[in-house]
Formats: structure tokens, C-alpha cells, sequence
DNA sequence: GTCTATAACGAGATAGAC
DNA sequence: GTCTATCTCGTTATAGAC
């Protein structure tokens, strides 16, 4: 999801156009952005990616695959579903910190000027997070690792939406502080302790 | 927030860019898509909005107003916190089933592109909500209308990232269905007690 | 208040030399 | 694989007739 260093013409122009969708979206970042960020001539961005659908359709595969590598880190890393969740929280708010909207959630906002391939690539995007965070509560649930009502589909997708909307209100109002409130309240969800017992604290937010 | 009967040129204008806005986003959309919506020519609209950044100024403005209203409209019609969140939440349901994103949720995306005057207009919406939000959980928590851990202000933002998430995520992933669980989920987060599902929880302690 | 006409610019994209 | 040059179209915006 980073910058590689030493990389193929073609990946050093995924790494513009990916920040560039990222920050401005789709509609607002053109060739001629991304060839002047690279010190190369628009023509030259054309023999990589012909037209800007097919550059956006491999930022987004790029970034999928990006993505679910970081999630098959995470549970490389760490067996309890609580720990988990909290890092894929924090991959959410490292974004925020680069400044940055959530690829696919960015580009959830221009679908409807989209060409369907890249539509589609987005919804996939959705349904590979909405499926590990459902395979991840669940595990805990019968771990006794979290704890929440209601269907572990419905936790799942509830999770990344609130995820999503807290890096979009954060960015909109300019007050990044803010996303961290809502990864506390969205983690309070499936804690053993925030719901039904007696609650740990009053919503104070536990060092990242 | 919807299009007015007999209005006069302005407002039409103001109708179909408030529409163009919410579907395709400020860098989307041109005068000449407001243009040939309404039968006019490009210069027409130059007349009543000298620039683009006048014209996004004046949707947001009058978004904000119409949404304050239907604020004040849900004070007026029921006195019960509960009630008055979950008609605040179908506010955003309406939204989505025009198929449209909410305005300002929309404009946080493209937020980085936008003139600073417009900037500030979206902020503003999102303290507004925040502030309204923040005064019904307060006042429904005296009352022990609602229930919910933490602070008022952490739940009033909680509760906008989530309903703005949900809808992106809702528009993104083409399953609109997924807002009413968000929103079932959200609701949950303040409900004394179950009501259909199993939001009653396992544990039946009561915080505070 | 709406129109025609056009300016001034930037967009995505292509042809063909090197 | 990168370049120059160009095409075509769409964009915001303005001038001035009606």
C-alpha cells in the first residue's frame, strides 16, 4: 500500500495515480498530474496504461491485493480476535495519517461516473473485508474473544462502513482527531467488557 | 431538500446541481449538465451563478437550512430521544433511497479540491449535526430515554461517521440493503433494550 | 433574463520519430 | 520506452445582441 522503492516505471505511476485517487478521486486527478509528478510526457503514461480506466483498474487491484496482504499479516501476527480487529482498525487510521481517503472509499463516491470493471472491483474490495472481518468475529465469538449482538455478517459490515465514514467525516471537517473516537466506539462494540457488564471506562481512548 | 413546485430559475438551478452533486460529485458535473437539464443555455446559469464555486456555495447553504429544518421538524413532532434519532437516521435512508449520497458526505470526498469557502460551508454541516446529535443523546440520557457509554459529543460523532459510512459503503458495494443493518446497529448502540433483535446483549448490566 | 458566439484552457488519447 | 506534436472534445467563463 506503500511506495516501493527502486520500482518499474509502471509502479512508480500506480504510486502517483493511487495518491492521487486517494486525495482528489478519480475525476479530479488527470495525466497530466501524474506526468509531471514523474518528470515524463503524458504520451509516455499512455504505454503503460492506455486509457485512465485501465490505470485505474490496476491502482485498485493493486491495492486489493495490497490489502489483503496486510490482513494476512495481521493474523500472521497475532491469535486473538480483539488484537485483530484493533489493527485492522489501525490500518484505517494510518491512511488518515498519509492524509489520505480509503482507496475504494473514495471511489465508492464517484461510482456512478465509473466504467463498470472498475464498479465492480470496488464492490469486491467491500465483500473481501466484509468476509475476513465476519470470519474474524466469528472465530472470536466462539473464542470468547469478543463479544457483540446480532449477526457476525452484520458486525462485519457494520464495522467497515462506520470505518469508511469515519475517515470521510474526519477528512470533511477537518478534524482528523476525530476518527480516533470513532475506531474507540466501533472497537467498544465487540470488547468483552463494553456492552452489557460493567464498562471498563468512559469512552477515554487506549494508546495505539 | 427536495425539489420545489413553481420555483424560480435560481432554485431550479439549485435543485438539479444539489441532485448532480449528490450523484456524480462537484468534479463531476459541469454547467452543461445543469444546462440541458433544465432547457437552458450554459450562459443562462452565469447569470443567476457567476462561478462554479458560487453555485456549489449556494447548494451547500441550502442544504444546510433544509436540513436544519427537518432537524426542527423532528423536535416538533416528537419529544422521545429514541424516536427523534431514529427518524434522524431515516433522514439519511430517504437519502439513500433517492439514490443519492448525502450532500456534504460527498463534498468531504472531494474536499481537497474544493474552494476553501466551500470547505468551510461542509465543516459546518458536520458541527451542526454533531451539535444536534450531541443535545438529543444528553437530554435522552437525563430522561433515560437512551442508553450509551462515553461521552455525548464521542456518540453524536460516532453516530454521522457511522450513517455517512454506511451510506458510502451502502452506494460502493451496489447492496443498498446494508444501510438499514448500519443503521439497525447504530440505533442499537443507544437502545435501553432489545427490540426484534437481540440488542438486549448477554450481559443485562446497566452502565452509569 | 436569456440568448449566440467565442475565448482560453485542460482533458484523454493517438501517430509516428527516435 | 519515451519523446514531440497534434487531435478532438469538454470545461469554465465572458462579451454583447436581443
Amino acid at each position: 500500500m506503500s511506495a516501493r522503492r527502486s520500482a518499474g516505471t509502471a509502479e512508480r505511476i500506480l504510486d502517483v495515480a493511487e495518491r492521487l485517487v486517494q486525495t482528489r478521486g478519480f475525476n479530479a486527478f488527470s495525466y497530466a498530474d501524474v506526468a509531471e509528478a514523474l518528470g515524463v510526457r503524458k504520451a509516455s503514461l499512455h504505454h503503460h496504461f492506455a486509457t485512465k480506466a485501465d490505470l485505474g483498474l490496476a491502482v485498485v487491484a493493486r491495492y486489493r491485493q495490497a490489502f489483503l496482504a496486510s490482513l494476512a499479516e495481521i493474523e500472521a501476527g497475532s491469535e486473538d480476535a480483539l488484537e485483530r480487529l484493533e489493527r485492522y482498525v489501525e490500518l484505517y487510521g494510518a491512511v488518515l495519517r498519509r492524509k489520505r481517503m480509503c482507496l475504494c472509499g473514495m471511489l465508492a463516491a464517484d461510482v456512478s461516473t465509473l466504467p463498470g470493471s472498475l464498479r465492480r472491483s470496488v464492490a469486491e474490495f467491500f465483500s473481501e473485508n466484509e468476509a475476513w472481518l465476519k470470519r474474524t468475529l466469528e472465530e472470536g465469538r466462539k473464542r470468547s474473544e469478543v463479544r457483540f449482538t446480532g449477526s457476525a455478517a452484520s458486525m462485519a459490515a457494520f464495522f467497515l462502513s462506520s470505518l469508511e465514514g469515519a475517515l470521510l467525516v474526519a477528512r470533511g471537517s477537518g478534524r482528523p482527531q476525530e476518527f480516533d473516537r470513532a475506531a474507540e466506539q466501533v472497537l467498544g462494540l465487540v470488547r468483552r467488557a463494553a456492552r452489557g457488564g460493567r464498562y471498563a471506562g468512559s469512552g477515554a481512548g487506549r494508546p495505539r
